[in-house]
DNA sequence: ACATAGACCTGTTGGC
DNA sequence: TGCCAACAGGTCTATG
């Protein structure tokens, strides 16, 4: 589910619930979700007390007082759940989801916080994990070593951008979705950037770095990468294949994608061709045919 | 060093 | 209605 802005919507909501509060029980309902969890993984996380949630490309951290860090990701289908003590009712980070119902068969990690909060952790198809590690270790992490710019910063710009992308022979899609160069895109806003900026999937990424329209390319690609990425956090991010409920707020730029999901329908720029979908380094790429025509 | 294909895992959807 | 293939927001790992 989660690229960059779902994640951070995701983190906002889940700060609300954990900072400032302790872990008073942890439950693992399975040995591993992607990975097996760490040995003692339970027993480290215990009374530990939360100051503050970052987030890293598509990574929610939870870094403690004494120095723990835990670092979860949501793959493909990784939720969190907020029941608040008081309310007895589901609240969701970001009032992003529907009201939770129990979901025995996946829900993998239970957090009970001291402050009564109880954080479900659900993911149907285990792609997420969750690790401990100290947080001085951070930056030689494994995880966290290789990952590229931040995308809303000042890290990512044209010149950057063309930089990373001199000598590459990969198409532009697949250059965009490495977390090497550019931590936190994923499928769906990548097409979406690759869109505003008016730019094929396929092209090579090289020409980013080549002549007057590389450089002009770069321009646009930068601020269309910004820009998505701002918009859909404005609008609480993306709800695909997930039901929200009516009185949910946020979680609702699924409704302004341009090209995502919408093969065979007319492209919004009024160019009359049809938006078309095809398969791309495994994945589904959507693109206009004719604003997207050539770099 | 780089680029692509396959693997991981489960649920939903669309076509016959 | 039933069955099966294709597909799904991610990324790690083999292979060429």
């Amino acid at each position: 589910m989660p690229e960059l802005p779902e994640v951070e919507i995701i983190r906002r909501g889940l700060a609300l619930a954990m900072e400032g509060a302790s872990f008073e029980a942890v439950t693992l309902n399975r040995p591993d979700l992607r990975f097996p969890f760490e040995a003692n993984f339970v027993r480290r996380l215990l009374s530990e007390r939360v100051y503050r949630l970052t987030r890293r490309a598509k990574y929610i951290i939870a870094e403690t007082e004494s120095g723990l860090s835990l670092a979860m990701h949501l793959g493909m289908t990784g939720r969190f759940t907020i029941l608040h003590k008081a309310a007895g009712r589901a609240k969701t980070p970001g009032a992003f989801y529907h009201d939770y119902d129990a979901d025995p068969r996946h829900d993998h990690v239970v957090f009970g916080m001291s402050n009564g909060d109880v954080i479900r952790y659900n993911d149907v198809r285990r792609f997420g994990y969750m690790t401990l590690f100290p947080a001085r270790d951070m930056a030689e992490h494994p995880l966290f070593k290789a990952l590229g710019v931040e995308p809303l910063s000042d890290g990512l710009s044209p010149s950057s951008l063309a930089e990373s992308a001199s000598g590459k022979a990969q198409p532009l899609k697949a250059f965009l979705l490495d977390q090497r160069i550019i931590a936190g895109l994923g499928n769906i806003y990548v097409c979406e950037a690759l869109f505003r900026a008016g730019l094929p999937p396929n092209a090579e990424a090289g020409l980013l770095a080549k002549g007057k329209r590389g450089r002009a390319a770069s321009e646009r690609l930068c601020a269309s990468v910004k820009s998505v990425l701002g918009d859909a956090l404005l609008a609480g991010g993306s709800s695909i294949r997930d039901y929200r409920h009516a009185d949910g707020k946020g979680g609702n730029f699924q409704e302004k994608f341009d090209v995502y999901g919408r093969g065979g329908e007319p492209c919004h720029n009024g160019c009359g061709a049809l938006i078309e979908r095809k398969a791309q380094q495994g994945r589904s790429t959507f693109f206009c045919p004719i604003c997207q025509a050539k770099l």
